[in-house]
DNA sequence: AACCACCTACGAATATTTTCGTAATAATCC
DNA sequence: GGATTATTACGAAAATATTCGTAGGTGGTT
């Protein structure tokens, strides 16, 4: 059985800066801050704060390169995001991942090439389901 | 065109509640608290307590019958489950709805049946899909 | 060394969410 | 009416999340 790793799970603006050591890679506080420039500019030290807090829970790393401090994200995007969508079906779904499902496709945002692409996926469980 | 109604979004305490009132229909403090009996028992007072914020927010409204306040949801089900979709669309998947169908289904969570239902409620899609 | 620019640490203020004790109110029964 | 019980109102504490000012440290340059 694989066991689990408890990570606390990140608060909004933890899930913003999350975003971007997912998208740079290990990355600045001034960087970090820097691509966060657009919701009316978060104040740098907000920003180290949020990111020291986020390394005592564990969500990310650090790692000291001459005088400052390499932020890196220490989960997944995927497991992150899964985990976050895993609560969601919980918590407003009964755990029903198709109704969650049919709730984001039903606010018509999806272009067709996407849909496709769900198609195809489905297609490809299918498949591979001996197990199921 | 329909005007959107500016709800401000429930807390997960709030969601909790929310989930009991759309299933029961309108009900009781004592109901709801009742209804939510596991989470080692919540307070009583706790629940009046976050029912009674949630009226000034304007997530349930709510009538006096005899002594009692009966409260009912302020929003359907389906339109604010919609909305918590939403914004985990914006603020976890980058806007693409897609992602999180994927990732949604990526858990193994969803039986056959659940897929074929996705299946059907996507060639659907295609067929009224004049405007996309 | 002295200076400067940059970065970090820390503590505190603010906001939001959740919890609960206590008092006030209303209905019911005797 | 008076006692009893159920329900509500209110305020404040506790917990969590967010923001920011200020002090202190580090490295580079001269």
């Amino acid at each position: 059985m694989t066991t689990k790793k408890k990570v606390s799970k990140p608060t909004t603006k933890e899930l913003e800066i999350l975003q971007i050591v997912w998208k740079k890679g290990p990355a600045s506080v001034k960087e970090v801050h820097e691509a966060l420039g657009g919701d009316p500019a978060n104040g740098y030290t907000t920003i180290l704060k949020l990111l020291q807090i986020m390394n005592e829970k564990g969500l990310v790393t650090r790692q000291k390169t001459g005088k400052l401090h390499l932020y890196k994200a220490a989960a997944s995007q995927e497991n992150t995001k899964q985990q976050l969508v895993l609560k969601m079906i919980e918590t407003v779904f009964q755990g029903s991942a198709s109704q969650l499902v049919l709730s984001a496709l039903g606010n018509r945002k999806s272009s067709k090439e996407e849909l496709n692409e769900i198609r195809k996926y489905l297609d490809n469980l299918e498949i591979n389901d001996e197990d199921r």
